[in-house]
DNA sequence: CCGACTGCTTGCAATTCGCAAGCAGTTGTC
DNA sequence: GACAACTGCTTGCGAATTGCAAGCAGTCGG
C-alpha cells in the first residue's frame, strides 16, 4: 500500500487512491448506506474481511478521504466521517453506476439507487452532497424536504419488498 | 482473474471489470492516446509489464470491452479496438479526471486533457464518443471540424513545449 | 455478573504482481 | 539475401497482497 506515484496523470493518481477492489465499496457504503462504524462496514454486501477493512480505512484516513474520531456514545466505537474530498466523489459514483447499470448484469434491488441518481442528474447530486456535508462536516443546513439518502433508501425498500427481498440490504 | 460476481451492485460489478491498477490505464491510452497495438500500449506513462498487459488485454476482450483483430498492414500485428461498452466510459473518465485534478498532485502536462474535457462538458464528451465510434466501430461519420483527440493532443503539446517537456507524452 | 458487542490483530496459505529475460516469426534495409 | 529491428506475447521466480479463520482486551446493557 506504498504510494508509488507512477505518474502525474489524474486518472492514474485516482487509481492509486481507490484502484483496488475494496476502497470504493467502503466509500459507497458510507455515502449511500450511511454506515460510519467498523462493524457496520464489515457487514457489506460483498463480505469484506476485517483485516482488509482495517487496512483500507487506515489508508483512506492517511490520504485524507476519511477522518476518524471517537464516538461520544460509546467509548470503544470509532466514528468514520467523509471529507470534502470523498463527498465530491458523488458524481463519479453516479457516472460509474449509470455505466454499470447499462452494461453489467446488475440486480434490480441493488441498482435502483443508481437509476434514481442518474435520472436526478447534477442537481440531485448537488443536493445529496450538501446533505453529506451537513452530516459529516457539520457544515451548513441539509436543505428542506426529505433527505436524498432517505429517498434512495425508500425506493430500495419498495423494490426489495416487491421482489420478496431476494437480495438483502 | 476469475469472475467472482460478489454482488449485483453496479459499483461492485464495475470494479470487478476494471477495479485494478492497470485496466483503466490501458483503456485511457486507447481512448486518449489513440494506441491500438501491444507495443504501443507497453510504452505507457506508468510502465506496465508485458505479462500484465497481455493478461489484461485478454481479460478485457473476454469481457467485451475490446475486440482483437489482425492488422492488415502487418502479419504479426494485432489490432485492438474499443467497443461501444468501453467508448461509453468517456463520461466516467471525465468525472474521474476532474476529481483527480482537483484533489491529487497532478502534473500540468498530464492533466491538461482532463481540464479541457471537464470544461467541454457533456457536449464535448458526445462529440468525442462519436469520433471513437467512427474510428473503432466504423460506424457513422466522425463529424466536421478538427477531431477532439487532435485538439486534446495539441493542447498537451503546447503545455509540454512551454514546460520544456519535463514529463513525456 | 454475564453475554453480546466494540475495533481491530495475528497466522497462514493461496493468489497475484512485477521484473527480467527470452522466443519464433515478420519486416525493412543495405 | 543477410541482418538488425520489431511483432505479440510467454516463462521463471521472488516479493507483495489477499482472504479466511480465529482470537483478544476492553465496554455496555440487563
Amino acid at each position: 500500500m506504498l504510494e508509488t506515484r507512477r505518474s502525474g496523470c489524474p486518472i492514474n493518481l485516482s487509481l492509486e487512491v481507490f484502484g483496488d477492489k475494496w476502497s470504493l465499496l467502503i466509500l459507497r457504503d458510507m455515502v449511500f448506506g450511511g454506515k460510519r462504524h467498523f462493524r457496520e462496514l464489515l457487514r457489506s454486501e460483498e463480505g469484506i474481511a476485517s483485516n482488509i477493512l482495517a487496512d483500507r480505512l487506515k489508508h483512506l484516513v492517511e490520504l485524507g478521504m476519511l477522518t476518524k474520531t471517537d464516538d461520544p456514545t460509546h467509548k470503544q466505537k470509532a466514528l468514520y466521517s467523509l471529507t470534502e474530498m470523498s463527498i465530491e466523489l458523488v458524481p463519479v459514483f453516479a457516472q460509474l453506476g449509470a455505466w454499470g447499470r447499462k452494461w453489467l448484469p446488475v440486480t434490480e434491488n441493488l441498482s435502483i439507487r443508481a437509476e434514481l441518481l442518474e435520472k436526478g442528474g447534477p442537481a440531485l447530486w448537488e443536493r445529496f452532497m450538501k446533505e453529506l456535508r451537513a452530516e459529516h462536516l457539520g457544515k451548513g443546513r441539509p436543505g428542506p424536504g426529505p433527505s436524498v439518502r432517505a429517498e434512495l433508501q425508500a425506493a430500495y425498500e419498495r423494490v426489495a419488498a416487491r421482489n420478496g427481498r431476494r437480495a438483502s440490504q
